[in-house]
DNA sequence: AACTATTTATAAGA
DNA sequence: TTCTTATAAATAGTT
């Protein structure tokens, strides 16, 4: 293979940007048919999987793969990068998000942009990216407010019960007090009820 | 570029298996080493960039990438498939998930093979799928039991303010009676505090 | 898009 | 493995 500088034609190429537009597009179709057909020759070859993704300077998306399935071999990718804590999640801390309130104004207009298909693919890649985040912000919140509402409704449960429990207990005193005739007060400390003034209420047997 | 036949080299070589394994294992070096080195060069010559991934048949990754960042390539690449309802998620409908018992009794064994790191890169990819998809479940279940839980709180809490209601005005006639001394009885139909056989109370003014 | 002079990649051998 | 070398293949510039 070659070092510093490199061609396989007239003259020598060296390795930078072709600045001639026109030669850089030709020079664009020729390698990467090159390149795709090297990756298929090497999986037949030596029974390897390749996987491969050339996205050209105008956005263009050109992708083959040979042994496993493209999902397979990403997959396989994938693990790799989780087991390498370096390199994980590298690139979401630097991104800024925006607002809820921004983002679904955002949303909305995709939404509508969309439908006539003039989106381009990095906004969409841009607007993935927000969407997973809001989701995960939005999934942690739901939880977050479905417990702490639990929580409030389980404390007043307790109070009601126990109000209810002194409610209950006074009752049956007042019913006794009632029935036996008796003179004795008998009020509950806790009587929530209204504000009436603490009386005493004669209370028999 | 060749077509039918192919070499670069003392002769021509067939693109099929090569059968001996020390000289596929050595065309492989070789080759890969070719096919990353002309990624490089078609990203830095044409601006574009390129992603490779190649897994050798003895399981071994190798992965480059050149121009934007491995996350963004495949990124892109997986927008392009979620806009193609064809490929959409074609190998997860095939899976036969397993039961939460069966896959936590083997989610412990792994994690206790993995401290030998004795797992194999292909039972990893099927447990980070089935996990994937138990987190599915169980955020899902999560929620409906939270709803639910709140549902038969909130119906609780409308029931124990009702009684109390109930109780505290039967309180508030009771006392009454007591304090004028009246004859006639007042006890509200829904008493649900004990069981105690219906009395007609007094009730005065 | 085809041609072709050259450079590069690499198969086989050491 | 790595280096060497003969040769096939890829491709830069031209048409």
């Amino acid at each position: 293979m070659c070092r510093k500088s490199e061609a396989m034609g007239r003259r020598r190429v060296e390795i930078k940007r072709i600045e001639n537009k026109s030669s850089r597009q030709v020079t664009f179709c020729k390698r990467r048919n090159g390149l795709m057909e090297k990756a298929r020759q090497l999986s037949i070859l030596c029974g390897s999987s390749v996987a491969l993704f050339i996205v050209s300077s105008t956005g263009k998306l050109y992708n083959s793969s040979s042994g496993d399935s493209m999902a397979k071999i990403i997959s396989r990718f994938k693990i790799q990068q989780a087991d390498d804590p370096e390199t994980l999640d590298l690139e979401d801390k630097t991104q800024d998000y925006l607002s809820h309130k921004e983002l679904l104004e955002i949303v909305q207009r995709k939404i509508e942009e969309a439908k006539g298909d003039n989106v381009s693919i990095e906004s969409l890649i841009s607007m993935e990216e927000q969407l997973k985040s809001a989701l995960s912000v939005i999934r942690a919140r739901k939880t977050e407010l479905l417990m702490e509402l639990v929580k409030n409704l389980q404390d007043k449960e307790k109070l009601l019960k126990e109000k209810n429990k002194v409610l209950a207990s006074e009752v049956g005193k007042l019913k006794k007090i009632l029935e036996t005739g008796d003179e004795r007060a008998v009020m509950s400390p806790e009587n929530s009820s209204g504000h009436s003034p603490p009386e005493t209420l004669p209370l028999l047997k």
